[in-house]
RNA sequence: GCCGGGAUGGCGGAACUGGUAGACGCACCGGACUCAAAAUCCGGCGGUAGUAAUAUCGUGGGGGUUCGAUUCCCCCUCCCGGCACCA
């Protein structure tokens, strides 16, 4: 055994074990509880960066408890493989997308694998491979057979940037979610899957997900946005024909307070109104075109203009004036709502605008109404009653609602309804590396699907894109086939899916990679649902809710039989670093790299100042953020591991803090953490011969209940085991930073406790016993953490061949067991002084104790006693 | 605006069902070793007063419940995240 701690040689032999083993290749074993630990697969960017270490340590750590607890452990990785960096690398460099891609998983694979992920790579998938994605079509066409999957010209999110369609999850703040590129309105053709059909069970059985974080839950309820409602239809004559105006509204109370209705610019009437007035034509435009960011358009002053077209009050039947309003969407509901502005926070404005009336409906308590000011009570459902609204007078919000309904469905007019704020989703990319749909164009039977037999539609692997639009456009070999259905020349759908299709499913198919001829098969049935799942936040919406989706649209067709994919989630936080800047008088603000600045520190420690190294002037400091290339904050994985190996790189990821905060880099951190592993090895080295000698007496464990002579040896023991208790207890709760912190308290005790061997040889065996005990019990914690050095010091020091193998440490009982315990006295619930006591001694004695104790003497001198409250093995209060 | 989550030393973070606040680590200070430095080891380390024992204040702010509150309740401030003219 080595001296010195070397994690380069360690660590690769470690690996090589592993490899020759198979120790991490899963079989399906019926009977044996399963753990299908999963982390989200990255997309194969070039290398990996400081996220994917955190969420594969995180999800590493988790798989080899779980294994050591004796579950059997399933954690795949693959590849999320196509996708639009590929395209620009290939316009940037002229290399083919999927040679790009190639490389990049060579490279990132050999990374994992450096860190000694104990992961199943006979399973290993990649998304552009035809062998996966022939199932996203195959799968494309049962959608469409089902209507699942449809057609529709619509408008749709043009990055103008990427020369792609955006599905509306991927705007955010009206830019395109990769590029940032303002994105602009399009009408184009193309292919939706009707994931609304899903959205009441996708919102409902969120409820069956304790395992998922609250607020991931809450924000894919917000995101479906299920509103109880009533849509109805204000009638009216136009050209002569009869025509309905509909709308939706929450507050059908508010009926009979409707003074206007209002239309959003795409809106079908607004188009007719302008056909012969330029004015409103005008405005529609400046509409369509003015801003599309969300958050500006929440704040914008609310415009509009009157159509001319009047509607018919479906009630009363009073004229009702229908105008073009800026704030109406076209996009939800109807793209018309009714106008009530008493009631409704923008119609009020909006009415205060154009002078039209404020007629109340709706009163509370009898508080003043006024149409001077808004006020927050006038849109109160809660306390509200119907007023100057006839036969609905005195009536309560949901009453109110029920009779309106009621009344406007005898007159055929509408009915209550529940409105869906989800979209259904697009997955048409005019787009290259992804995969392509399987339709066939034909002039005679129009799109007609290509018949499962002729599956997979390959995609050429050798185009290179060159920014002017999808180059299979300009592929004779790809486009030109015969109709299915004619056999007349036909051509091929260019378009291809969104790649949140890809990683929809990619969870089902590790269950059987391997699997040529079905999209699924049994053993899907023994590893899913994924027992733990780990990924960012940002996925907390798209991803997850697509995959749910899916799963569903997958056991309505028959298979899987599950409803869930993912029982438990956890959302790893984001690596941060700080970030350092110079902001010239003129020009662009210049970002440092934490490697390349000073922090001076006063002698208390806080920092006095920050300067760049090459010219030793100062540098400002922006705070601390998310690792991004464009702070130039981050910090690379791979100089980490060559300098300080997998394990201390693990180790201070899982250390630094909980997984599901935000971890600060931090290079002392890192030092810490590498301090800490050449202290273990130091240590095991120094005491091979004690442990030699403790295995051969008395083996790895000591019998549960067993009680060593001197009662110092008893204070070590409890104290190894009541650190391991709690650490435990930590792991169970994935809180690894405490763990980590147990394992330094335990090298800690142990190194005091080996540095006083005891001079009586009776007690020498005890004393090796226990320092035995307590390296097992170490090694064994680290284990899932830092694999590489537990492993290596579990064989050397001769605890076994394999510490994966070796059962879970736990505590023992009669260990944590004191004759004597110690008491906090307070008087008063401050602190006076502490106590030691026999285990037996009660509540009297206890009490007697205390009151003799000198620093309670002195704080309850000249006052009573009032009260004692005893808490048996905490403490003991005197109130006075 | 609505929803969710936070705020603890110089820093990252501990504290089980309310029971010794600041574990563990980092930084810093002092000492040992060394010609010296690094590394390593030992000790100290919330504020204030005191040589010290000790006292006192202290978990964003204010109130409450309790023998006792970082923990429970109410109000407020600030920060982070999500949704956002959704009718």
């Amino acid at each position: 055994m080595q001296s010195k701690y070397n994690a380069h040689e360690i660590e690769p032999k470690v690996r090589a074990y592993w490899n020759e083993k198979r120790s991490f290749r899963a079989e399906e074993i019926p009977g044996q509880r399963k753990y299908y630990c999963l982390s989200m697969f990255p997309y194969p960017s070039g290398k990996l960066h400081m996220g994917h270490v955190r969420n594969y340590t995180i999800g590493d750590a988790l798989s080899r408890y779980h294994r050591m607890r004796g579950y059997n452990v399933l954690q795949p990785m693959g590849w999320d493989a196509f996708g639009l960096p590929a395209e620009n690398a290939a316009m940037a460099n002229g290399v083919p997308p999927a040679q790009w891609t190639y490389d990049n998983i060579a490279y990132m694979k050999k990374q994992l694998q450096s860190l000694g992920f104990a992961i199943d790579w006979e399973r290993e998938l990649a998304t552009c491979k035809p062998d996966y994605y022939r199932w996203n079509q195959w799968l494309f066409l049962r959608m469409l057979e089902k209507g699942l999957v449809y057609k529709k010209t619509g408008t749709v999110n043009w990055d103008p940037v990427d020369q792609t369609v955006l599905a509306n999850e991927q705007v955010i703040d009206g830019r395109g979610w990769r590029t940032g590129a303002l994105v602009e309105k399009r009408e184009i053709p193309m292919y939706y899957m009707a994931i609304t059909q899903y959205a009441d069970e996708l919102l409902s059985a969120l409820d069956t997900l304790p395992g998922w974080p609250e607020r991931v839950k809450t924000m894919q309820a917000n995101w479906i946005g299920k509103s109880y409602g009533v849509r109805f239809a204000f009638p009216y004559t136009l050209d002569g024909k009869a025509e309905k105006l509909w709308v939706f509204t929450t507050r059908a109370d508010t009926i009979m307070g409707v003074s206007f209705c209002a239309v959003a610019a795409e809106h079908p009437l607004a188009a007719h109104a302008a056909q012969n007035n330029p004015k409103l034509a005008a405005f529609i435009d400046e509409c369509k075109h003015g801003s599309v960011i969300e958050a500006d358009m929440a704040t914008m002053e609310k415009k509009g203009m009157p159509t001319g077209i009047h509607v018919d009050h479906p009630l009363t039947g009073a004229k009702v004036e229908v105008w073009v309003g800026n704030y109406v969407l076209m996009s939800y509901g109807d793209g018309a709502v009714m106008g009530v502005p008493a009631h409704d926070e923008r119609d009020f404005h909006f009415a205060k605008v154009y002078g039209l009336p404020i007629p109340q409906v709706i009163a509370v308590d009898g508080k003043p109404f006024s149409t001077d000011a808004w006020q927050e009570w006038y849109a109160d459902k809660e306390h509200g009653i119907c007023v100057n609204s006839g036969k609905y007078d005195g009536l309560k919000y949901m009453q109110a609602v029920d009779a309106v309904a009621a009344d406007l469905k005898a007159k055929g007019l509408g009915d209550k309804q529940v409105m869906w704020r989800l979209r259904d989703w697009g997955i048409s990319r005019q787009r290259y590396w992804g995969t392509p749909i399987p339709l066939i164009h034909c002039s005679d039977c129009g799109a007609v699907p290509v018949p499962d037999n002729q599956l997979p539609v390959v995609l050429p692997e050798d185009c290179v894109p060159d920014g002017a639009g999808n180059p299979l456009n300009k592929r004779a070999d790809f486009l030109d086939c015969t109709c299915p259905k004619c056999g007349k020349k036909a051509r091929r759908e260019t378009d291809t899916m969104d790649t949140f299709v890809d990683s929809s499913w990619y969870y089902t198919r590790f269950a059987c990679a391997d699997q040529k001829n079905s999209m699924v098969d049994a053993r899907v049935k023994y590893w899913l649902p994924v027992d733990q799942y780990i990924g960012g936040i940002e996925h907390a919406i798209l991803h997850l809710l697509y995959s749910r989706f899916w799963t569903k649209v997958m056991r309505d067709l028959g298979l899987v039989t599950l409803d869930e994919p993912f029982a438990n989630l956890l959302t790893q936080g984001m690596v941060l670093n700080e970030i350092f800047f110079r902001k010239p008088e003129s020009g662009r603000i210049v970002y440092y790299n934490p490697t390349e600045v000073d922090i001076a520190v006063d002698a208390n420690g806080k920092r006095t100042g920050v300067t760049l190294r090459a010219d030793g002037q100062p540098v400002e400091s922006g705070g601390i953020g998310t690792m991004s290339k464009s702070k130039n904050n981050g910090v690379d994985p791979q100089s980490l591991i060559e300098e300080y190996g997998a394990d201390t790189a693990r180790l201070f990821m899982m250390f630094a803090s909980p997984p599901e905060q935000t971890l600060e880099w931090s290079d002392s951190g890192v030092e810490g953490a590498s301090r800490f592993l050449k202290r273990l090895w130091g240590f095991a080295h120094d005491q091979q011969a004690v442990i030699a000698a403790g295995l051969r007496e008395h083996g790895a464990t000591v019998a549960e209940g067993w009680k060593p002579a001197l009662s110092a040896h008893a204070d070590f023991r409890r104290e190894i085991h009541t650190i391991l208790k709690q650490a435990d207890f930590d792991f169970a709760k994935f809180q690894f930073n405490t763990v980590v912190s147990a394992a330094m308290k335990i090298l800690n005790a142990a190194s005091a406790f080996a540095a006083a061997p005891p001079a009586d040889a009776k007690t020498a065996g005890e004393w090796q016993r226990l320092i035995t005990e307590a390296t097992g019990i170490l090694l064994r914690l680290l284990a899932p953490i830092t694999p590489h050095i537990a492993h290596a010091l579990w064989q050397d020091l001769g605890f076994g061949e394999d510490v994966l193998a070796a059962p879970w440490p736990a505590a023992d009982a009669a260990a944590l067991d004191a004759d004597e315990v110690e008491l906090v006295v307070q008087v008063n619930g401050k602190l006076r002084g502490s106590l030691r006591v026999a285990k037996s001694a009660d509540r009297a004695e206890i009490e007697r104790l205390a009151m003799q104790n000198a620093n309670v003497q002195k704080h309850i001198a000249g006052q009573t006693v009032k009260k004692v409250v005893v808490v048996p093995g905490r403490l003991i209060n005197v109130v006075v």
